[in-house]
DNA sequence: GGGGTGACAATTC
DNA sequence: GGAATTGCCACCC
């Protein structure tokens, strides 16, 4: 058994069922929140080890772009996710609602 | 024990 | 701003 990765897990799960339908979060910041700064690349196999389901699909990589090939089963199957749950893309990148400033852009001109 | 492997990230050029 | 480089660390041969 494990100790470590026991804990890990059900720490990532925690993380990962907390985040907002609508909203995504890095692999990184998932680590960071669960306590486990520097272990990004194993978010993704500790949401892999999860006996329930979870909405793994709301993790994404740092650059706001899916992990998975493009084009993949997988690849598909998140983004629909996520549109369904109304976060739309540009090209392969996300564009979260809260972090869209589109709006903004109409309104007051390119900014920063 | 040693080396390759990731559903990654930060830095550098 | 994109590509390349470097760091990362438990896991699994």
């Amino acid at each position: 058994m494990s100790r470590f990765r026991d804990k890990f897990d059900h720490r990532v799960w925690r993380v990962v069922a907390a985040i907002p339908a609508g909203r995504v979060m890095g692999y990184g910041e998932v680590a960071r929140a669960a306590g486990f700064p520097r272990y990004s690349r194993m978010v993704g196999a500790a949401m892999g080890r999860s006996p329930q389901p979870l909405p793994w699909f709301r993790v994404v990589r740092s650059n706001r772009t899916l992990a998975f090939e493009v084009g993949s089963s997988n690849y598909r199957e998140q983004a629909q996710l996520l549109k369904l749950e109304g976060v739309s893309f540009d090209g392969e990148k996300i564009i979260e609602r809260e972090t869209d400033h589109s709006l903004d852009r109409i309104l007051w001109g390119p900014q920063d």
